[in-house]
DNA sequence: CTGGGGACGGGGCCC
DNA sequence: TGGGCCCCGTCCCCA
C-alpha cells in the first residue's frame, strides 16, 4: 500500500513537472505572439499617423485656399465698391525713381481710417484703464508670400479666429487684388497682411498711449518665432480717433481722418515719450542666410487726401534748417502716389503730423494740403538710399536681428533701431541750448556746439587752418595734396568736392550726378 | 563755374 | 548694451 502511495506521489510529481514545462512553453509562445502582434500593431499605428498627418495637411491647404479665395473676393468687392480712385502700392524706391534699389524691397500703403478694404473689425484691447483699438499690419515675408500676395483680414484679438490664427502662422496669404491698371508698380510684390498680432502690439500701444508714463524698460519689438520676416505696424483705428482723442491713454494714432480731432499724442522726445515710441516700433526679424533681409520694404509715406494737415514742428522737432534740397524728392515721391483719402500709413509721421493741427510754422502745406515732411524726408531719403545700398544687410558682420519698421534696415541692437528711426519720425531729442537747433543724435549736437564755442580741434598739419569736423579737415587736405577724387564721366574735369561734381554734371546733359571717386577713401 | 569752408545727417565702429 | 566717436555724404554759402 505504501509502495502504491509512493508511486502515486511520483506520478503526480512528474505530471506537475510536465505541466510546468508545458505552461512555460505556452507562456513563451504567447509572449512571442504578443510581441509579433505588437510590432505589427505599432507599424499600423505609425502608418495611420502618417496618413493622419497627410490628411491634416491637405485639410489645412484646403482651408487656406478657401479662406484666401474668400478674402480675395471680399477685398476686391470692397476695393471696387468704395474706392473709385486707385490705391497705388509702390515700391518706394522705385517710386523715387532714384535707381538705387533692386528687388526685394517692397512697400505698402495702409488703408486709412475710412479705408475700404479693411474689415471693420478693430482690435479692441481691454487695457484695464481703457480700451484701445488698433489695427495691425503684418507684412509677410517672401517665403510666405510665395504662394501669392496676401491680405489678411483684421480681426479683433478677442475673437481670434482659429482659422485666422492658422493663417497667420502659416503665412497663408489672402489675396489682395489690386486693380491692375492702377497698380503698375508692383502689385505682385505688394503683400499686405492684416493681422491681429496682438500682445506685443497691445503692449506697445499701451506704452505709446501713456503720456508721461514711465517707459517700460523692455523694448517691445515684436518677436516672432517664425523666422519668416514680418514687420508689424499698428495704429489706432481712425474710426475711433475722436474717442481716442480724448482718451487719456492717448496713442500713437496714425490714421487721422483729415479734420478729425487730433489725437493727443505727446511726442516730446525730451520727456522720453518718443523714445518709448521708437523703441516700440521696430520689429525683430532674422536675416536669412543669404542676407536678403526682410522682404518688406517700408512704410510708404502717403498723403491723406486734401486735408491741410499741419503739425507742430516745434514739438515734433524736425530738423530746422535741414530741409534744403530734398523736399522735391519727397514731393516727387509723393506724387507718385495717388492721393487717396482711403490710404494712410502706419508711419509715425502721421502721428507727428496729426499731432497738432494748429501750428504750422515749419511745415507749410501747399494748396493741395500737402505737408512738407521735407525735414523728415531729407534724412529719410538718405536712409532710403543707404538702405537700398545695403538694406538690412549693410554694414558689419554682426547679426542684425532688429529691423526698422519703416525702411527695413537691420541693426544689431534695439537702441540702434531706435536712433535710426528718428530719421523717419523726425524726432530730434537733442537741442542746442544756444540756438534751439535740434539733433537726432547727441554727437551731432556736440559737433554743432562747436559752432558756438568756436572749437576747431582738427588742425591741418600743413597750414594754419583748423576745422571743427574731421571730415572737413580731410577734405581740406586735398587742397594740399591736389587730390581730386571726383571725376566727371562726360569730360575730364575732376573735383575735390563730390558736390562740385554733382553741380558740374548739370552742365552736360542734366544727368544726375555720378561720381566715381578714384581714391580708396571715397567709395560710396 | 570753380574752389573751398561750414555745417548737418546718419551709419558704423569701438570701448 | 549704450554712448562716444569716426567717417562719409551732402547741402549751403561765399569768394
Amino acid at each position: 500500500m505504501a509502495t502504491c502511495n509512493s508511486n502515486v506521489m511520483i506520478f503526480h510529481t512528474q505530471i506537475a513537472s510536465i505541466m510546468e514545462v508545458l505552461a512555460n512553453a505556452a507562456v513563451a509562445e504567447i509572449c512571442k505572439l504578443v510581441d509579433d502582434d505588437y510590432a505589427v500593431f505599432r507599424l499600423e499605428i505609425t502608418q495611420s499617423q502618417k496618413e493622419n498627418r497627410t490628411l491634416r495637411r491637405k485639410l489645412q491647404l484646403l482651408e487656406l485656399k478657401v479662406a484666401r479665395e474668400r478674402a480675395e473676393r471680399t477685398v476686391r468687392e470692397r476695393v471696387l465698391a468704395s474706392r473709385p480712385s486707385s490705391v497705388k502700392i509702390l515700391d518706394r524706391y522705385r517710386g523715387m525713381a532714384r535707381g538705387h534699389l533692386t528687388g526685394g524691397h517692397r512697400s505698402f500703403v495702409k488703408p486709412a481710417g475710412h479705408n475700404t478694404w479693411r474689415d471693420d473689425q478693430p482690435i479692441t484691447v481691454d487695457e484695464g484703464s481703457g480700451t484701445s483699438t488698433q489695427h495691425v499690419i503684418v507684412i509677410e515675408s517672401a517665403d510666405t508670400e510665395a504662394a501669392g500676395p496676401g491680405v489678411k483680414q483684421e480681426r479683433s484679438e478677442g475673437e481670434e479666429d482659429p482659422q485666422h490664427s492658422r493663417d497667420i502662422r502659416t503665412g497663408a496669404p489672402h489675396v489682395f487684388t489690386e486693380d491692375p491698371t492702377t497698380t503698375p508698380a508692383q502689385p505682385r510684390d505688394s503683400s499686405i497682411t492684416l493681422n491681429a498680432v496682438l500682445k506685443s502690439e497691445t503692449e506697445t500701444l499701451k506704452r505709446l498711449g501713456r503720456l508721461g508714463c514711465p517707459p517700460t524698460p523692455r523694448s517691445e519689438y515684436l518677436l516672432y518665432g517664425n523666422p519668416s520676416h514680418r514687420t508689424v505696424l499698428s495704429h489706432r483705428d481712425s474710426g475711433n480717433a475722436l474717442q481716442t482723442g480724448n482718451d487719456p491713454t492717448c496713442s500713437y494714432a496714425t490714421e487721422m481722418i483729415p479734420g478729425d480731432v487730433p489725437v493727443g499724442l505727446d511726442t516730446n522726445p525730451i520727456r522720453g515719450d518718443w523714445n518709448q515710441y521708437s523703441s516700440s516700433v521696430y520689429s525683430e526679424g532674422f536675416l536669412d542666410k543669404k542676407g536678403e533681409g526682410l522682404v518688406v520694404d517700408e512704410v510708404t509715406v502717403k498723403e491723406e487726401g486734401d486735408a491741410p494737415l499741419t503739425w507742430n514742428a516745434d514739438e515734433a522737432h524736425l530738423g530746422e534748417g535741414q530741409s534744403q534740397g530734398n523736399t522735391s524728392d519727397f514731393l516727387d515721391y509723393r506724387e507718385s502716389l495717388e492721393p487717396n483719402p482711403n490710404i494712410a500709413t502706419h508711419s509715425p509721421l502721421h502721428a507727428l503730423r496729426d499731432r497738432d493741427p494748429v501750428s504750422t510754422s515749419m511745415a507749410p502745406s501747399d494748396s493741395h494740403g500737402r505737408i512738407l515732411f521735407d525735414q523728415v524726408l531729407n534724412s529719410n531719403n538718405k536712409a532710403r538710399a543707404q538702405a537700398g545700398e545695403g538694406g538690412a544687410t549693410s554694414g558689419g558682420n554682426k547679426e542684425k536681428r532688429f529691423f526698422c519698421m519703416f525702411c527695413n534696415k537691420g541693426f544689431n541692437c534695439p537702441q540702434k533701431v531706435e536712433i535710426h528711426q528718428r530719421v523717419h519720425v523726425g524726432v530730434k531729442p537733442f537741442s542746442c541750448s544756444q540756438c534751439q537747433m535740434r539733433f537726432s543724435q547727441a554727437w551731432n549736437l556736440k559737433i554743432h556746439q562747436r559752432v558756438h564755442t568756436g572749437e576747431k580741434p582738427y588742425s591741418c598739419s600743413q597750414c594754419h587752418m583748423s576745422f571743427a569736423q574731421t571730415c572737413n579737415l580731410k577734405r581740406h587736405q586735398r587742397v594740399h595734396t591736389g587730390e581730386k577724387p571726383y571725376s566727371c564721366t562726360q569730360c575730364e574735369k575732376r573735383f575735390s568736392h563730390q558736390h562740385q561734381l554733382k553741380i558740374h554734371l548739370k552742365v552736360h546733359t542734366g544727368e544726375r550726378a555720378q561720381y566715381y571717386p578714384q581714391t580708396s577713401g571715397h567709395e560710396s
